[in-house]
DNA sequence: CACCTCCAT
DNA sequence: GGATGGAGGTG
């Protein structure tokens, strides 16, 4: 098809019938020949000309949350604080005009009857986050586990209600879904004419299919192919303003004239796209009636696609973005919009083109494009001509792969015993959370910590290690660690003027039989069935949530309950002990009752007294360096009573006086 | 593996 | 802007 068969005949715009129809021809594919046997096959993958992606998100998600938690009205305008700020803003309060940014008071003028919710804090003395008045920044640290747990249910609601199909979550308030598999099923099984090659077929199963039915409907909003223009278009729609990713073109109205022969006419694609949507209503509606949550979706072939579908129509709209319709609802599109040229990339775009629309970055070859970004800026090409190969990955039930407790100090901290108070704090969450998390999935480790930190206005800096894995993760065996790490990173200069403490686990995973549990790690012995066993009833045991009193206490206050809890359950009368050289405290196993682990013979007690003994000594070693801080001339310091070495810096180097235990065992 | 950069909500 | 989370690059 040449531009010039293409041309529309307004006339108004001649002249740039030309570059319009260029960008057009730069989407291929729209249209791909469907056959039998594409339509009998299973694993096409990306390139499934069925394929069909949704995604899903939760309409202002946090305030929503608390909307359900203090069960207050859909219509009661309602924002969630963060501080001063407003981190979710819901439909209702939008309605006043409020948005995201605006501070606190400025809501409140705008709403007088806006419902204030701040967002559940840890605060010093408390074991778990909750609801305070008197939220303070420079005591308190947000906690936003309620969201997590409920962004959970709303994902396992969708991997239960849709059997075949593949869950992405694919950020706290957003999943994506394959429905490709579900769908082909459910097109077989509809239009079962299209199950068998027909005897004559010309071309066996390569043949096309015959002409999808015409009467197709869809449940949800069809993005229209041709989009009427602006000046023509009907206002004050039922659901306010048009979101902003709605197209709306400010120039060249030739734009919407007909492009492809016959470009309305349904295809197969079509049909799979309104089973879909389909399927996807239905979850949603579950999704509303059992949880309380309303939710937008977009529906169509490629994960990018249906992000952007989704925004079309919100709160609770439901949107699908058919092939044919992709060109004219990508050509205005503000390229920076859009997922991953949100940021520098796509700022760098605009700035080498001086260009803002999807539709202007079309005139730019591929050459040109790798040329000045790069061989992999292919998939911006692509992207820009609604190409995404990206699969929907699921990555079943396992929890996040990384834990991160941060937070930004009001007034920058001077003193290391600030460090070690905030890193306490962070400590005490990311146990909270681990353990938490291992209730569900019991044998979770995190291989690594890692401590950010930044000072003033340089930029971050990170030091890591590895988190050797403990049954019984406590805050003082997080907080040693990290307290380490503080120690390589900031040091105790009395300079510093740390801005930002972030305390992380990453490459959490599920700890396989290989892997070191306890025992594995020191050698001891192989971990045993029952020790899983074992571990797992302790896991399931009362004792998570009932041990967080640990949490933001001070550091001595909290150690010394810790210790003494540990003591207390100390009725094994083992006879296997370890007795600190330095303050006389007796280390002991616990009994079997839970929450502690039951011990089979000595070698498994041995271990834990190994452990338990690591942990007193890390906890010497943080209570060394914290005199050493504040001591008046910091930097003296003795470690009376330790075999290994006096020398804050290089403790860890040494032999960790565990491994001698062992050695010497 | 250690550390950093970028992107996103 | 703050609190998170994920991917990827580089030595």
């Amino acid at each position: 098809m040449s531009s010039e068969s293409l041309a529309p005949k307004a006339s108004a715009w001649k002249g740039k019938g030309k570059a319009v129809d260029a960008r057009y021809s730069q989407f291929v594919d729209l249209y791909p020949v469907i056959t039998y046997r594409h339509v009998l096959s299973q694993n096409l993958g990306v390139k499934d000309p069925l394929r069909v992606v949704a995604l899903c998100d939760s309409d202002a998600f946090y305030a929503a949350c608390e909307m359900n938690r203090l069960g207050v009205s859909p219509d009661q305008p309602l924002v969630v604080l963060q501080w001063d700020s407003l981190i979710a803003v819901n439909y209702a309060a939008r309605k006043f005009g409020i948005s995201r940014m605006d501070k606190k008071n400025d809501a409140i003028k705008r709403c007088p009857h806006l419902k204030v919710v701040h967002v559940a804090t840890y605060k010093e003395g408390e074991a778990e986050p909750g609801y305070w008045d008197d939220v303070d920044t420079n005591t308190h640290k947000v906690s936003l586990d309620y969201y997590r747990r409920e962004s959970m249910k709303i994902a396992a609601l969708f991997r239960e209600l849709l059997p075949g199909c593949e869950v992405e979550k694919a950020s706290i308030d957003e999943a994506f879904i394959d429905f490709t598999k579900p769908v082909r099923e459910k097109l077989l099984e509809r239009y079962p004419y299209i199950a068998n090659v027909p005897s004559d077929a010309p071309m066996g199963a390569d043949s096309p299919l015959p002409s999808p039915p015409v009467d197709w409907e869809v449940k949800g909003t069809v993005v229209p192919v041709h989009p009427p223009p602006p000046e023509t278009k009907t206002d004050g729609q039922e659901e306010g303003k048009q979101t902003e990713a709605s197209p709306s073109l400010n120039e060249e109205p030739g734009l919407f004239e007909l492009h492809f022969e016959d470009d309305d006419a349904t295809t197969w694609h079509d049909v799979a796209l309104s089973i879909a949507s389909e399927l996807m209503m239905k979850a949603r509606q579950e999704v509303l009636t059992r949880l309380g949550y309303s939710t937008s979706a977009g529906v169509s072939r490629n994960k990018f696609l249906a992000k952007l579908a989704a925004s079309y129509r919100k709160p609770n709209g439901q949107s699908v973005l058919r092939n044919s319709a992709i060109p004219n609802y990508l050509i205005p599109m503000p390229f920076q919009k859009i997922r991953f040229l949100g940021g520098k990339l796509g700022k760098a775009l605009a700035e080498a083109y001086d260009v803002s629309t999807v539709g202007d970055l079309l005139h730019i070859s591929l050459e040109e494009i790798q040329r000045k970004f790069g061989e992999e800026s292919i998939w911006v090409y692509e992207l820009l001509r609604g190409i995404d190969r990206s699969e929907v990955k699921d990555k079943g039930t396992t929890l996040t792969k990384s834990m991160l407790a941060s937070k930004n100090l009001p007034k920058p901290i001077t003193q290391a015993s600030e460090g070690y108070h905030w890193i306490r704090v962070l400590a005490a969450e990311l146990a909270l959370r681990l353990n938490d998390a291992r209730q569900i999935s019991p044998n979770l480790w995190p291989k690594t910590i890692v401590l950010h930190a930044r000072k003033g206005y340089e930029a971050g800096r990170s030091k890591q290690a590895p988190f050797p894995f403990a049954k019984e993760v406590t805050v003082d065996y997080i907080a040693n660690a990290g307290s380490k790490l503080w120690k390589e990173l900031v040091g105790n200069t009395s300079t510093m003027k740390v801005s930002s403490v972030q305390l992380s686990f990453t490459g959490i995973d599920v700890s396989e039989a290989g892997q070191k549990t306890i025992e594995g790690f020191l050698r001891v012995k192989p971990p045993s069935k029952r020790a899983r066993e074992e571990e797992e009833a302790a896991a399931n045991g009362p004792g998570v949530l009932s041990r967080l009193h640990q949490v933001a206490t001070t550091s001595s206050d909290n150690r010394t309950r810790v210790e003494e809890e540990q003591a207390e359950k100390d009725t094994s009368g083992s006879g296997l002990s370890y007795t600190c050289p330095k303050c006389q405290k007796v280390l002991r196993p616990s009994p079997s009752a839970a929450p502690g682990p039951a011990f089979q013979n000595g070698e498994d007690r041995a271990s834990f007294v190994a452990a338990l003994q690591l942990e007193h000594e890390d906890w010497h070693f943080a209570q060394d360096l914290m005199r050493e801080d504040s001591a008046p001339n910091g930097g003296k310091r003795i470690v009376p009573g330790q075999t290994q070495g006096n020398k804050t810096k290089k403790r860890k180097k040494e032999a960790t006086g565990i491994e001698k235990f062992f050695m010497k065992k």
